[in-house]
RNA sequence: GGCAGCGUAGCUCAGUGGUAGAGCAGGGGAAUCAUAAUCCCUUGGUCGGGGGUUCAAAUCCCUCCGCUGCUACCA
């Protein structure tokens, strides 16, 4: 056992009701990569990602597919298990909000709620437009001429009153308050976590939480004619994954979770609701959570009637996955919106990957197979400048670990590509080249720092890009036990004489088909 | 409207009191191991405008202009 160390780490459950893009691949993505990168550094990990499948909604496109919700959803959420496997996601689990397993949670955690007093029965009354499926706050409405309340979109309102359970919400504004103070890391970026303290310092109402409206989600119990409110339900899933309610498991092992990744239009569920219903359940709230930005498309907002949605299948079709994944990381600051354009994709690819990455891999491992009988070379004497290369690359781990655990991952993918550079000047200075001719014996020392500094880097770039990766560390004879990161630095330096395989580049350039 | 943040080289951004920085793009050169990839040098900014504090301000204060986010129950 690798004893203590567990991270569990979840995506948002994905509402079936959407088709996958761009942003759905980008969440689960930054999850996938820190998961990796956790593994590979000796953490027992726990990595959800699922689909929420309840709701007026799926209700609704179920019937006009004519078809019963259940079957609805078992064909929707393949969408999304489809996408674990086209962006090589590591996930552990894939959760569904209409399995038993999470309708016992949930309900186990209502009835919690409830006997704590936590949970009255009241009623909800407002505005409500059938058209937009919501209600509206007083203020936001305007009248018409005929008198009646017409919406922001135009929709007229009514004024419906229905029965409704709530959520004593407004009890733990002081504790959610504390609970911040308390944990300032609890939510990321820093930006986020001063927005949502200014909310919940604004005044916190109780919370509606059961619908009388429509069927297609999980009952209360004790009063089936109403259906749990959809986020106490989709939120629930983080610790249905886990065994609740059995608390003995892996919920002891790896409640409560390290970090919730979601896009910053939930955060609010997750650092102001959650907590609460956790809290209140006499249950631990959990450790972090992480508002990503959005994507914009060659500088225009993604929408479905500008018909400019990307579906990660045309990414991963057309850029390859490995550079995919590394476009969406390092092109922008996680945690910032950011742009998605042809042009810096093509940028990253070429100027990153092929010329940097690829290059520098490529050179040196063309030399040694060419001049070093297709091993790895015997090393003499390190010079300052071997020495120097050597403990850039050695120096790597600790400073990437820290920006995984901020989730800087842009700042990781920077340090790592300084000791790339470093490694192409290496190349340029030392002239490995020359050396052939002139000193043989320091050819061999300069390749073999060279080959050493790029198993480094290679270790290092699997949560990025896992298969790009795998096969720079197959053109160095390392096999899957050597790949950790407590091989890194000397425990796992490459042992000379070991024959190595011919060398094939590993990241293509990019070239635009010819314009007509 | 209120609260918060941003505005620095062509582009994306770093820099929070002490002589303006990086990457990419542009220009010149070197090298030839390599996916014509690499390496070196270099052009380029009155740090949104104005005022103030200070020996010294991109950095602190005031004000104006522009942009963005939040301001609860569709997920």
């Amino acid at each position: 056992m690798t004893g203590s160390k567990t991270f569990y780490l979840t995506t948002p459950i994905y509402y079936v009701n959407d088709v996958p893009h761009i942003g759905h691949a980008y969440t689960t993505l930054a999850c996938d990569v820190l998961a990796r990168f956790m593994r590979l550094d000796g953490y027992d990990v726990k990595f959800l990602t699922g689909t929420d499948e309840h709701g007026q909604k799926v209700e609704k496109s179920a019937m006009n597919a004519g078809i019963a919700p259940q079957e609805f959803t078992d064909r929707v959420s393949q969408n999304f298990r489809d996408l674990v496997s086209l962006m090589n996601y590591s996930n552990d689990d894939f959760i569904r909000t209409t399995e038993p397993r999470h309708i016992a949670s949930v309900q186990e955690l209502w009835r919690r709620l409830e006997s704590a007093g936590e949970i009255y029965l009241g009623s909800y009354a407002g505005w409500y437009s059938v058209r937009d499926e919501a209600f509206y706050g007083e203020d936001e409405l305007t009248t018409s001429p005929s008198g009646k309340k017409i919406a922001p979109t135009g929709a007229e309102c009514e004024w419906v009153e229905e029965p409704s359970y709530f959520f004593r919400l407004s009890a733990w504004q002081d504790r959610l308050l504390e609970f911040y103070e308390q944990n300032p890391d609890f939510i990321a970026p820093a930006g986020k976590r001063n927005e949502v303290m200014a909310f919940v310092k604004s005044g916190l109402k109780d919370l509606s939480v059961s619908r009388t409206t429509f069927k297609w989600g999980i009952p209360v119990p004790g009063n089936p004619d109403h259906i749990m409110y959809v986020w106490l339900d989709a939120l629930a899933n983080y610790i249905t994954a886990v065994g609740f309610p059995d608390e003995s498991g892996e919920y002891a092992r790896y409640w409560p979770a390290n970090l919730h990744m979601v896009g910053k239009d939930i955060l609010r569920f997750h650092a102001v609701y959650w907590p609460a219903f956790l809290m209140a359940a006499k249950l631990a709230p959990p450790k972090r959570v992480f508002a990503h930005g959005w994507w914009t498309i060659e500088g225009q907002k993604m929408s479905k009637s500008l018909g400019n949605v990307i579906a990660p299948e045309t990414l991963v079709n057309t850029y390859g996955l490995d550079q995919t994944r590394y476009f969406l990381l390092r092109e922008v600051p996680f945690g910032n919106d950011g742009d998605f354009s042809h042009k810096q994709m093509v940028q990253r690819i070429n100027g990153n990957l092929a010329n940097d990455y690829g290059n520098l891999v490529q050179r040196s491992l063309s030399m040694i197979g060419k001049n070093c009988g297709a091993a790895v070379p015997q090393p003499g004497a390190f010079t300052e400048a071997d020495d120097a290369l050597l403990g850039a690359a050695r120096n790597l781990l600790p400073i990437v670990r820290a920006e995984f655990q901020a989730q800087a991952f842009h700042k990781a993918l920077d340090a790592i590509w300084a000791v790339i550079g470093d490694g192409n000047r290496y190349v340029d200075e030392q002239a490995p080249w020359a050396l052939k001719k002139t000193d043989p014996a320091r050819m061999a020392t300069v390749l073999y720092v060279l080959a050493e500094t790029i198993r480094h880097l290679a270790i290092l770039t699997q949560p990025i890009m896992p298969e790009a990766s795998a096969r720079i560390l197959d053109q160095l004879a390392q096999g899957p036990d050597a790949r950790g990161f407590d091989r890194l630095g000397a425990a796992g330096a490459l042992v000379p004489g070991t024959p190595l395989p011919t060398p094939q580049g590993v990241f293509p350039r990019y070239v635009d088909e010819a314009k007509s």
